[in-house]
DNA sequence: CTGAAAGCGCTAACAA
DNA sequence: TTGTTAGCGCTTTCAG
């Protein structure tokens, strides 16, 4: 501890001039730089010690050209979409590896154009060193701003219009394959599916993973209709669902949320689930535990994501070029279908 | 649109060149500063676009010593506590008054050491001009570093140990009177009820409208367990409750996670709910609707708690005094009691 | 209204 | 191993 009520914070001046040496030797020792006899550099550290001194991060950067910060954006056109717990857990998982780094952690709600022209400008005024970019849309304007940024982008799942050079992706295709061969493995015949919003890389490659092994199976696979990853599309789904296949024996549903909604309408149409229709889901949210029956759903290493994100930014900003990776999704049962 | 490889941002002086006038002149019309020919001004203005010039967000935060930034911090023990959806909203909320400014937002998870270290690190060295900070525990040690920073800070909740000078805070002993008031309503005698943590001032608020309620309708209150929050904390109380008071008839639990586990617990034990015994949780989570009953809770405003944080750091760093904020819960009736 | 000049606090190239 | 000297890019007095 020091002076309790420090007017000002200690410049650098100051320390070296406490220490009695030049300023270039005070940053030195600070940057932990060699060409300091022994004698100096304990000079400097009490000095630093004496004053309270911490370097003015400001100052470095500008003087370095390193904003010292990297920022996790999240596309999308819903302001609320980030309330989904999916990023929170994204969040952590990039904090614990930025956390062993001097690097601090800006975030970005890019989910109106408000937000997107934010994010702009905050690339382009180079507040941040590098940038982790979430879910992508189709027609996402932030593709482009990511291209020419000139700073590293790492993307989080991929768009659909384009295969960028630097992302981290759950295997979202593997996973719905898995869930789909799941039920047929329990002899459903009759399968249907719920999707995701189909602009969406994920949405897309769930319903692929769907038809892939459905094609295997020799399956019919038109049974398909959209639920836009929400808890009413997916009741909404399942009504026309019904309606369409009063026979169907089964769906792979592409989030947890819309199998929630498709549950309430399987429960009110008097089926029992699993024994009537069986059910998966995707996602493994905390909810997926309290439905009735629990749901059988597909898992994605979401802290993963986040963790592997920030270290390919990290790896990119150190001037590697590291390969895209594709996380293993894996299949939790619940209620036995 | 313009040049489309910039090698280089452009500086304020190419602009000021460009232009042909000075570079205070360029600054200040770049600032919407007074004191410039309209002639200067467009000339000015073209040079910009031509150059797609956009300031350097460093050098000027070096120069006005503003960062241009507030940081959201998350303080505690636990380095997942994030993943709670809870803060994702509040997320939500901040953002949502950020977006209308120029401040970009840093997010600090002080849920280690290091994290801690991070954040007072952080702050020193002026990286930001603002905190919120969220959850603190009873012996936080970040109480101590809020109080003798040098930016203004608005907490998140009120500690248990000091009252913060600015702080928003949900009305949670309201609301956990709110709720018991409910059951004694409904004509229960019997009530117990499962806190939280003692040591975090929502806990302990939540523990004090319990105590509140029954204290008027003249009702023992001796039937308390603690849950820690979590869920199997709320199966384990919920076990002792039952052993404790066979016929309870009621209880009240301060969060809908150690809800779920004790409905399980009286599941098992072949308990109604709520039939033989009346539920109220806390929070309104999501998976609040798809218990089995469904789970009348308590809704706090988690967006406009973010928000209200933000805009109160704001007026605080414009040199305001707002004064502190209780923002009303209200109860959520789902199962008839 | 205008521009010159002096910083903001730190780093880094270059001589010594 | 040292210290001197330029910057990094922008803002802001302060004379004119």
């Amino acid at each position: 501890m020091t002076t309790e009520t420090p007017r000002r914070q200690p410049t650098l001046d100051e320390v070296a001039e406490r220490a009695g040496v030049s300023r270039s030797a005070a940053s030195r020792v600070i940057n932990n730089a060699p060409h300091v006899s022994r004698a100096k550099r304990e000079a400097v550290r009490r000095a630093v010690d004496d004053l309270g001194y911490v370097p003015n991060a400001t100052a470095r950067a500008l003087a370095t050209q390193q904003a010292g910060s990297v920022v996790l954006a999240i596309s999308g056109d819903d302001p609320g979409m980030f309330a989904d717990p999916f990023f929170a857990e994204v969040v952590v998982g990039v904090n614990s590896v930025l956390e062993e780094t001097e690097l601090e952690l800006m975030l970005s709600l890019a989910t109106s154009s408000r937000g997107q022209a934010r994010l702009e400008q905050l690339l382009r005024t180079r507040q941040a060193d590098g940038v982790m970019l979430m879910s992508l849309h189709g027609d996402d304007p932030l593709a482009a701003l990511a291209a020419n940024a000139s700073v590293p982008v790492v993307f989080g799942g991929r768009p659909l219009n384009f295969e960028p050079r630097y992302y981290v992706d759950a295997d979202n295709r593997g996973g719905a394959r898995l869930a789909t061969e799941h039920l047929v493995a329990a002899g459903r015949r009759r399968i249907a599916t719920i999707t995701g919003r189909l602009d969406e890389g994920a949405g897309m490659a769930r319903l692929q993973g769907f038809q892939d092994a459905l094609a295997v199976a020799g399956l019919d696979n038109t049974l398909v209709e959209n639920g836009e990853f929400r808890e009413d599309g997916g009741s909404i789904a399942m009504t026309k669902l019904l309606d369409r296949a009063p026979d169907l024996d089964a769906v792979f549903i592409a989030s947890d949320q819309m199998a929630i909604g498709a549950l309430r309408v399987l429960a009110r149409a008097g089926r029992d689930v699993p024994g009537d229709v069986s059910i998966v889901g995707f996602n493994d949210i905390t909810s997926a535990r309290h439905t009735e029956p629990p749901l059988t759903t597909v898992n994605q290493p979401i802290h993963a994501l986040g963790r592997e994100m920030a270290r390919m930014l990290l790896a990119l900003m150190s001037g590697d070029q590291p390969s895209p990776l594709i996380l293993p999704t894996q299949l939790v049962i619940r209620s036995s279908v």
